[in-house]
DNA sequence: GCCGTTTTCGGCCCGACTGTTTTCAGTCG
């Protein structure tokens, strides 16, 4: 079993566990393992469990490494097939309803027999659930609200589409004259690729006008709630929105809390208590003495911080930004001063990977390049799709050698002052041969291979077709790696971890593929990628001038993935790009 | 179930909100 389909298998069991009842801290123990699991590399796992060495992972014991080296021999486990067996399958998926946990569940399967999201609604309209004791009208009518708005509110948010709600209203909202500090928070500030509701933190003078301002925002569907330091809000896309109003002074801990994720919240709070202190949305207070954090935080007792570079100091702790905040290591590396110097938008100054409408793409050669231009790039590729590509009006051979022709001629002509590169985004036939013979192959300045039929194949067949793509001595960049489409399409079965290998045996670049809905290659994999020798191009795959925007979206995720300016190649100056690209021509 | 420069047992982050209660349990982030 591979170690995502292990790490599954541990958050059901947590799931499991919760609506058995048990212990809060064995469910967290399953569900951190997962996490650990699900950050790590397949060849390590495998590496670990051969050596008996599994249990030297911090949160793996004796019970996990155990699980654990079970599902990846046998591929099943016991312990888990029993406990599956022992609950109502019905009960998980009503975890799903907000308002719903696992004691809630508990008593409506013991009292009414409900197992099921459908059976709840059932009882909900024969009132039988309003008369439960510790039920209620309102909890009944929350649920049977809940039950309405799974479908249509229940899905996450691509980051891009969440962002560019965002992004006007902490515009609004700092333009406010009672506004004093405002930002986003939540997994929108750390860059995950999707997003599940929107967090502004606010410090203000006066409440209410400020509250009053955001629950008028265009677009806004619902008032979910409104009170004296949050409102709740529902967009038309289904997307939700908090805002929270806080005194100046608690700004930074607020923002710190909010933005997260709770795993790193929580290792930060266990630093704190070694210290001696206490850290919540409130303050860094004092461990020791009577009274809450937000108490001791409101007589002064609370450290002063203007800035999260302060609160993180006072920890001893250099500065974590949000993209790392993930709780895998990055507090252990700010502890040594150790975290890496992430790449920045600014830092790039080309994109390969473009297409214009000689495939399927909606603008120009020359609409394109002068968009490129406009965003300061000093270089700029085309690769539209080959012939294989019917679908997508991949190009002919005549027609690839006549765009080489005009790219050729565009610089030479110096209209633009970008440079442009002649490329394709060569389809890998389903054996793993390319689409355009090596004469051809010869005369571009670089070559992107991407799978885009037979997503079917099975692991192995597709792992191989890949790789024997990556070994073709013309080909510069492997494209899309998995070709998932986030909140739509799973990507194909394929070991990236061979895969990530035959690029760095063959100094092949994977790119990172910037599309919104694309993402790909997942940022969980990057940190060990990188520290293993992959290099890797920030593309934006862009199909119109506005498309090159979405560079921005890659280079979240390569921050998430603790990648620096020189793991970029795109990073790189012209003239090292020029002698990359012609080195792997020798 | 995990973990330990006091600990191999007894802890495990912290607080707000809601609805149900009449002092609190459950849920959420």
């Amino acid at each position: 079993m591979t170690k995502n389909e292990i790490a599954d298998v541990l958050s059901e069991i947590g799931v499991l566990l919760e609506l058995s009842g048990e212990n809060p801290f064995k469910i967290r123990a399953y569900q951190s393992g997962a996490r650990a699991l699900a950050a790590m590399e397949e060849a390590e796992l495998g590496r670990l469990i051969t050596a008996g060495e599994l249990a030297t992972i911090k949160g793996f014991g004796d019970a996990l490494v155990q699980k654990i080296t079970e599902l990846h021999t046998t591929g099943r486990l016991v312990f888990f097939e029993k406990l599956k067996a022992s609950i109502e399958p019905g009960l998980a998926e009503m975890l799903q309803i907000p308002g719903l946990g696992p004691k809630k569940i508990r008593a409506l399967h013991s009292k009414l027999g409900i197992a099921s999201i459908a059976a709840l609604g059932q009882a909900c309209a024969e009132g039988k659930v309003a008369e439960l004791e510790g039920f209620g009208e309102k909890t009944q009518e929350k649920i049977v609200e809940g039950i309405r708005n799974r479908e249509a509110y229940g899905r996450r948010h691509l980051w891009w589409d969440a962002a560019e709600i965002a992004g006007p209203i902490v515009a609004g909202l700092r333009a406010l004259p009672q506004v004093r500090r405002a930002e986003s928070a939540g997994s929108l500030r750390r860059g995950m690729e999707t997003v599940g509701d929107l967090d502004f933190i606010v410090a203000a003078d006066d409440v209410a006008p400020v509250v009053e301002w955001f629950v008028a925002q265009p677009g806004v569907k619902e008032v979910t709630a409104q009170g004296e330091t949050k409102a709740s809000v529902r967009f038309e896309s289904g997307l939700q929105a908090d805002l929270r109003i806080v005194p100046a002074g608690q700004f930074v801990f607020a923002l710190h809390h909010f933005t997260g994720s709770k795993d790193h919240n929580v290792q930060l709070r266990q630093r704190a208590l070694a210290a001696g202190l206490s850290l919540s949305e409130w303050g860094l207070v004092p461990a020791e003495g009577e009274g809450t954090a937000k108490e001791k935080a409101e007589q002064g007792k609370s450290l002063v911080a203007g800035s999260e570079r302060e609160l993180f100091a006072a920890l001893k702790l250099s500065f974590i930004p949000p993209e790392l905040r993930e709780g895998l290591g990055e507090i252990e590396a700010a502890e040594g001063d150790e975290l890496p110097r992430l790449v920045e938008l600014a830092d790039l100054r080309g994109a390969f990977h473009n297409h214009t409408t000689a495939s399927d793409g909606r603008n120009t050669l020359a609409e394109m390049t002068a968009a490129a231009e406009a965003l300061g790039w000093e270089y700029f590729g085309i690769a539209d799709h080959s012939k294989a590509s019917f679908q997508a009006k991949g190009l002919s051979e005549e027609r690839l050698l006549q765009q080489i022709g005009e790219v050729h001629a565009l610089n030479a002509s110096q209209r633009f002052t970008t440079h442009v590169f002649t490329g394709t985004e060569c389809d890998i036939l389903t054996d793993g041969r390319l689409d355009f013979d090596d004469e051809l192959l010869a005369k571009l300045d670089y070559v992107v291979v991407s799978v885009h039929n037979a997503f079917t194949q099975d692991e192995a067949t597709m792992t191989a077709r890949i790789i024997r793509a990556i070994e073709h001595p013309l080909t510069s960049m492997l494209g899309h790696l998995t070709g998932r489409l986030l909140l739509r399409r799973e990507g194909y079965q394929v070991d990236v971890t061979k895969v990530i290998d035959a690029a760095i045996a063959n100094n092949v670049v994977i790119e990172l593929n910037a599309n919104p809905w694309r993402l790909d290659l997942d940022w969980r994999h990057w940190r060990k990628a990188a520290e293993r020798g992959l290099l890797t191009s920030i593309n934006p795959d862009a199909h119109e001038t506005a498309g090159l925007e979405d560079v921005r979206a890659g280079v979240n995720v390569a921050r998430k993935g603790w990648l620096t300016r020189e793991h970029v190649l795109n990073t790189r100056p012209l003239a090292e790009v020029k002698m990359w690209l012609a080195d792997r021509r020798r």
